[in-house]
DNA sequence: AAGGCAAAAAGTGCATGCAATTGCCTTTCG
DNA sequence: CGAAAGGCAATTGCATGCACTTTTTGCCTT
């Protein structure tokens, strides 16, 4: 095969295409209900077709995509009552991680949450969004390991980024940030206070009033990507 | 190519590679460690290296096969503290279920579940250990489905499948069969009671204590499939 | 006799090719 | 004019083949 191998990050062809292909669906490029054809595919990356089918065998067992068999693929179409159930299940899961943060995080760790939330008050300050969404995601990654649990960590990450499609523009909402940021405090502060139950509730509520702050776009984004589907 | 698709269940090649692989490992006639060598697959189930590759592509995004580039894949290996991490989470997830059971299941899955249940208590007076396996997944089923939440529904069911071989012999434990039915009988009190903190806390507790009742097979499991890996 | 190197064997990774199914377009009949 | 049937193009599904990587084995050196 050709030295083609470049840019992409390392890996077999195979990882590249899962990871490819799934960002641009997590990102958006792709949206819910677009076709996945396999030449395209295969012509756009310079690969044949082999690597892409079982890419997309693998992100369909991820559910980013769904097959339809001798029918092709197809970025996976969530309905809205899929949707709920998505963001209900990250709430509970961003409550676990909180509660068992409050028991669990080192002192390290405590103080590297403390430190980068108090950080990013500033950015809520000068309304950088952009910035900011780098920092919330770094906190609920903190979030995610700092439940030291490898199994809550991967159905947390792997629920948050199939979410991730629907809830791209939620700080563009006006008074979002420093709602964000203040909703941030409550769950920082309930950890360093050691107090699980409290950490628990207000990641729920979070993530809940994250739910409904992206409600307004998915029906947007579904409308656009996918306008018949029944 | 040939008529010889018959006895396992329809859907394209690959599905059934997926399943008929699956099933082995969940069952445990493949064990943790094991070489999974695609032309023996692929011999063993007469089709070519290319669905056995798909599927094993799949089963490893399901975290129930590990591959090693270039080097094959093996049945996935989960360290005692992985196992411990995923155990936590299904006692997480099932008392998230029950929770929701409490507050959503409609009459008549609280008609079935409490009538199921009592039907259960003959098997353990008989111990009927095999047929009470068959109804205790089915009552755990239940609480799943009875969340009405399918994202729920998917994380606890892949998690409960990727635990299944380490649970296998639980019910061989003297005095188990009569726990376990005590334990469901307080879920599902609390359940029709409408008390969702208390289900959930008794979801979590009887997930927890079958953990405990598998360590020790564990252990055995472990040190016979994989003597050797640190 | 033990260690290391080299070559071959085994097994994975990807490309290509062919069969089969699907969807669409045309044709034909009511 | 509309609807159903038939054929054609496009696309998926799987098998096969070749290249590359890893592992093993046998020989040579020390």
């Amino acid at each position: 095969m050709s030295g083609k191998r470049s840019l992409i990050r390392a890996g077999t062809t195979v990882d590249q295409m899962v990871r490819a292909i799934g960002d641009r669906i997590v990102t958006g490029v792709l949206r819910p209900g677009e076709k996945l054809d396999e030449v395209s595919l295969a012509a756009r990356f310079e690969v044949s077709r082999t690597p892409v089918r079982e890419a997309l065998g693998q992100l369909s067992a991820m559910g980013l995509v769904e097959r339809r068999p001798n029918r092709g693929a197809i970025v996976a179409v969530v309905t809205q009552e899929h949707l709920a159930s998505m963001f209900e299940s990250m709430a509970e899961l961003e409550g676990i991680c909180a509660r068992f943060c409050a028991e669990r995080m080192t002192g390290n760790e405590r103080r590297a949450l403390e430190t980068e939330h108090q950080a990013s008050a500033r950015l809520v300050r000068l309304g950088a969004e952009e910035d900011y969404e780098y920092f919330n995601t770094e906190f609920h990654s903190r979030l995610y390991r700092g439940a030291h649990s490898t199994h809550i960590y991967e159905l947390t990450a792997t629920t948050r980024s199939r979410l991730a499609p629907f809830r791209r523009a939620q700080f563009r909402l006006a008074g979002r940030l420093a709602k964000s940021w203040q909703e941030h405090d409550a769950i920082v502060t309930a950890i360093l206070r050691g107090d699980g139950a409290a950490a628990g509730k207000a990641a729920r509520e979070h993530v809940s009033i994250v739910s409904e702050a992206s409600a307004v776009f998915v029906v947007d984004d579904h409308a656009r990507a996918a306008p018949l589907h029944s």
